[in-house]
DNA sequence: AGCACGCCGACT
DNA sequence: GTCGGCGTGCTC
């Protein structure tokens, strides 16, 4: 007999611990495995099978219970490696949350039990065949596309010749194959040799390859050539035969990431994000496993890949926050990668202009290794002016574009440069309030304002998704008078450029016009293209990208985010200021930036105008200091969810009841209701995280603790509103 | 989380 | 008398 212990797939606390099974067949640990577990079949992960002499009969007796088998092997291999075991351990153990959703988080897509049935996606193929038929001349030239492109996706053909692709197949003179889709591997571009390294580059690339140290934080300044020095070190790391992994914010805006590093390295590369469907996730995850793919390019589930023989892991903008999970298991990527770096004793380099005030802490206390880039390769930072916008609409000026921003976009646009407008809003645009009480619409299941899409005249919540009409009555006061628009978008935005510059082409991009697949890349291409003249977005535009020809970007309501209760906002506002700066002139045309704010007095303002980290890291930490918040300590915030609102707050109470120790607890705060569910959340903070989680966890344990299943603990919390 | 077991109100 | 309300407890 086997005596098989595993994991099942709930997502309950109470049931984090392994049970056992009886099999009659060796099986690996970290396969999965079916399993009936009270009565229903569930999926379990292996976590050991051992061998045993006894019967079923004696072991039952030995343990005292009945025991079940398990009824089926979903895996023929493992998908869970020795190391990602040991990950999964760590990980339950540091963010406090169930083994189980630590696997789970690690595996491509959650392959359902369906493993077995799952459909092999195909794809057609085309390439010319030997036939001699008569063509037209419009035929004569699709066929022509397809016999200097051979073999060619059929897809591909039907883009670019929508009206001659099945007709050449039906008359012949084509011929077509259906082949299973393999992985997506970056198509083979020619190969870009290593470019030349400037002496700044050489000596960062020389401190980190003598250094024995694990972890560096490689400061540079935007536009001083970070990717250059990643990718030569890669280079020499892929030349000794181990494997790189190379992190990412989010793949679909930094697709000139993806661009350079695969055509450096061609073929060995596989990309690795959300957008994948399961079975290309899972086809790069074995690919990953088998060693074929050598070098990844990924967002934060990419720190999850089997690899095998780790020599260097590179996290680009360490600081952004995708690179942490909100949802459970609430872990930080840079944590997880650090690990990984540990125990694959290879290097581990986090780059950023503006690296995270936590990671410049440990740099500073040399936890990490710190290297700089100062110099911008070729060129001098952009200039950058402040508009204090409280002042221009005293003066009657637009409360979204200001005079000074118009002037400077016309001086561009005549010279037929590019220019960025960024608009950043947190949180909610075009709130419609009731023009007699201004009452905002709220979501009905949301305790949230909702959103007016003008184009489908339709209010959208943010939060859940949910769509309605503008309510003819208003719920609040009764009063038919309808409603008006307040704040506004970029969608009001948009209209309001093309009234001011009815000549210039505009390109906006935000969730709506990027919802389609690739909807991204493809307005990016577009612009780069200089097929319009003015790109505007949201803060998704701010991220890693470069244009030579953008001289200009300005930032409407810069300092907005100041205004939240979250202690990072700081933090977030300048960096976000210091990344659009960085969009503009980076090329040999001098650049320009342009602050719109409210506060222009800020030190978050005022020291990404100046484009001076060190300041305003001085600044944030005196601030950081006085109100005891990380990095000076840790925070563990512990939210109660729940459709009833008196048992989340119950449970809330209880938790701040039975935490006490050398720590504060704050709290009980009740925050809005989403999806009709009700929150309340207590914060922990203290200096001593390891005695914090210890606490948390035998509070969750002890009998008494009211609905432990409905707790959300975020350890290390990123984001607090 | 599900789902069964179990003990009290308004119905044909 | 019963049907069913959802509080409580269990899951190898």
């Amino acid at each position: 007999m086997i005596l098989v212990q595993c994991w099942i797939e709930h997502p309950v606390r109470s049931l984090d611990q392994t049970f056992t099974y009886l099999y009659d067949r060796p099986l690996t640990a970290g396969t999965r495995v079916q399993v009936f577990f009270n009565r229903r079949l569930s999926v379990g992960f292996v976590e050991s099978a051992q061998e045993t002499n006894e019967t079923k009969e004696q072991i039952e007796e030995r343990l005292g219970m009945k025991l079940q088998t398990v009824q089926s092997v979903l895996d023929e291999q493992s998908l869970i490696t020795d190391e990602l075991h040991d990950l999964a351990m760590w990980m339950s153990k540091t963010t406090l949350s169930t083994v189980i959703s630590c696997f789970q988080a690690m595996l491509p897509a959650k392959v359902k039990p369906h493993t077995g049935t799952q459909k092999a996606v195909t794809e057609k193929w085309v390439s010319v065949s030997e036939a001699a038929v008569e063509l037209t001349p419009k035929q004569l030239e699709a066929y022509a596309f397809v016999r200097d492109n051979q073999p060619m996706l059929y897809s591909r053909l039907r883009s670019e010749y929508p009206n001659q692709a099945s007709i050449l197949i039906r008359k012949g003179a084509l011929a077509e194959q259906v082949k299973e889709r393999t992985a997506t591997i970056a198509e083979t571009a020619e190969l870009v040799k290593p470019l030349p390294l400037t002496e700044d580059q050489q000596t960062v690339k020389d401190e980190i390859e003598s250094s024995s140290d694990s972890v560096f934080l490689l400061r540079g300044v935007t536009g001083a050539g970070k990717t250059e020095v990643y990718l030569q070190i890669a280079k020499n790391i892929l030349d000794r035969g181990k494997q790189v992994l190379i992190l990412v914010p989010e793949i679909s805006l930094t697709p000139q990431m993806i661009e350079r590093v695969s055509s450096r390295f061609g073929n060995d590369l596989a990309i690795y994000h959300s957008a994948l469907n399961a079975q290309e996730k899972y086809e790069q995850y074995r690919m990953v496993m088998t060693g074929k793919a050598r070098v990844v390019v990924g967002t934060r589930s990419a720190v999850f890949l089997p690899f095998t023989d780790l020599g260097l892991i590179v996290m680009d903008e360490e600081q952004d926050s995708s690179y942490k999970q909100e949802n459970q298991p609430a872990y930080h990527c840079r944590d997880i990668a650090i690990w990984r770096g540990q125990y694959h004793h290879c290097k581990v380099i986090l780059g950023s202009a503006t690296p995270s005030l936590d990671s410049y802490a440990r740099a500073l206390k040399t936890v990490y290794h710190l290297v700089s880039l100062s110099k911008r390769i070729n060129l001098t930072l952009p200039d950058t002016v402040i508009v204090p916008m409280k002042q221009c609409m005293k003066q009657g000026q637009s409360y979204i574009l200001s005079d000074t921003l118009i002037q400077k976009m016309e001086e561009r646009l005549k010279k037929k440069e590019q220019c960025i407008l960024l608009l950043n809003r947190r949180g909610y645009h075009a709130v419609m309030r009731c023009r007699s009480c201004q009452t905002p619409v709220i979501c009905p299941h949301c305790d949230l304002a909702m959103s007016y899409h003008r184009d489908e005249r339709i209010m959208k919540c943010h939060a859940c998704g949910y769509q309605m009409k503008l309510p003819a009555v208003c719920p609040s006061c009764g009063s038919r008078e309808g409603y008006s628009a307040f704040g506004y978008g970029t969608q009001k935005l948009e209209q309001i450029l093309q009234e001011k510059f009815p000549e210039a082409r505009l390109l906006r991009m935000d969730a709506d016009t990027t919802s389609v697949k690739n909807g991204h890349a493809s307005i990016l291409d577009a612009f780069s293209r200089h097929e319009a003249d003015i790109l505007l977005g949201t803060q998704m535009i701010a991220k890693g990208l470069d244009y030579p020809n953008v001289t200009l970007v300005g930032i409407l309501n810069g300092d907005e985010g100041l205004n939240r209760t979250d202690f990072r906002s700081c933090e977030t506002t300048f960096d976000l200021l210091m990344q659009a700066a960085g969009r503009s002139g980076r090329s040999n045309v001098s650049g320009e930036v342009v602050f719109q704010v409210f506060d222009p007095d800020h030190y978050a303002v005022q020291c990404a105008a100046a484009q001076d980290y060190e300041l305003f890291f001085k600044y944030e930490m005196q601030f950081r200091h006085a109100g005891q918040y990380p990095p000076y300590t840790y925070l563990i915030s512990l939210t109660a969810v729940n459709a009833v609102q008196s048992r989340a707050e119950k449970t809330a109470l209880w938790l701040k009841q039975n935490l006490n120790g050398s720590y504060k607890t704050i709290g009980v705060i009740s925050l809005l209701k989403i999806q009709d569910r009700y929150r309340y959340r207590i914060i922990l903070k203290g200096r001593d995280l390891e005695q914090m989680r210890n606490d948390v966890r035998q509070a969750l344990e002890q009998k008494e603790c009211p609905d432990v299943s409905s707790i959300r603990i975020d350890v290390n919390p990123t984001e607090m509103d």
